[in-house]
DNA sequence: AAACCTATTGTACTGAAGGGCAATTTCCTA
DNA sequence: TAGGAAATTGCCCTTCAGTACAATAGGTTT
């Protein structure tokens, strides 16, 4: 049950590119976005789409996108680009000119329901919110403390210093020390700041 | 040149599982993830690790992602378990036992150096994306704070050390922690800590 | 022009944070 | 019962954070 695929762009060599690359010569061809959302395409569809003279705005890219699987093709990538195209719900950003191999596993992962993002991009996405993690008690983090480094870590939480801490729990600022130092590893950061972050920031 | 691949899991029956999908019968197989930082492996190996009773500390998931490509694979798969294994670094995330075609299409997605996300996932990455960037001109602090005082600020909500920030901004350590000073004294509050409290924990 | 604000930087000081090394105690498991 | 985590603490050391005291420079307002 092969849906319909959709190649948008304004470059008959491209389209042609593209066909030939996964096998597509009856693919239908448009010529712009915009021309998507006045068609009627069959829902979830395979869009790939050309970025070169995108005047398209945001909401002709979101519409599309809600109705079909939209695959960005940029012939000068970027990661802000692609960021700004996944944001608007594209299952794909890649070089619109990549190798046929590529193209080809681009076109199934996004076929099989998932989502082809390089490398770059990925990272970029989770540096942004970095390493923030829900405090949640389900965290598989929170699991790996001992009762005393949860007491610490909710003492911290507060933004006590270890000095409050180690009176709060009756031990020694060295002890308090101590646990810290062990729950930093266990988080694989650095300092109380950036355990904050990632207890607090979500 | 195609690089080592690891499967690691406490059931036989699933490496095998994976072994098989994959054509892949000589793999390193692995208990588990500490066991990996232990061995030799190949830098960029293919590691596909069952999330089933993962009992890791994230240092081992960050570092285990920083040396290899890492599918993560759950037998009960949610959205912030994916959310968490991507945010370390894992290059996929999908059930453990998906069909064979599934896998071997992620396998192939991650080997040719992209990312296999589902859907659901890639969208709630990109909320969080989105919803991380207009933090700044909005925010009733913009109204409060200097130019200068709000790039240091926006670096000191990525967890940035004073040193960090001065070599960000282009500025010495002594403006940094100047410009601090005067945010701290405009926010009523003593210190980082407390300033990072006030800003995400309300 | 004088007053004022912001940005910038320096020196030097106090105190907190974090960790290395080492020891003790308790409690639980092979 | 021996071994092994977890908790505890001390001493000492390094680095970082924050501030007091000061100074220079470029704008804006009155």
């Amino acid at each position: 049950m092969s849906n319909s695929v959709i190649l948008i762009t304004a470059s008959p060599a491209l389209a042609d590119y593209w066909a030939d690359s996964l096998g597509l010569q009856d693919a239908l061809r448009l010529a712009d976005l915009a021309a998507l959302n006045h068609h009627a395409v069959a829902a979830d569809s395979l869009v790939l789409v050309d970025l070169a003279q995108q005047n398209v705005v945001e909401q002709d890219i979101v519409q599309a996108c809600r109705h079909c699987r939209v695959l960005a093709l940029s012939s000068q990538p970027s990661d802000a680009e692609g960021l700004y195209w996944l944001q608007c719900g594209a299952v794909g950003y890649a070089h619109a000119m990549s190798t046929g191999d590529l193209l080809l596993q681009m076109f199934e992962t996004v076929a099989a329901g998932g989502t082809w993002v390089g490398r770059s991009i990925m990272q970029q996405l989770c540096a942004r919110f970095g390493s923030r993690l829900p405090a949640t008690p389900t965290s598989p983090l929170a699991a790996k403390l001992s009762e005393r480094e949860l007491a610490v870590v909710e003492a911290l939480r507060q933004g006590k210093a270890n000095k409050e801490i180690a009176r709060l729990l009756d031990i020694s600022e060295r002890t308090v020390k101590a646990h810290l130092t062990s729950v930093f590893q266990k988080f694989g950061v650095e300092d109380r700041l950036q355990l904050l972050l990632k207890l607090t920031g979500g």
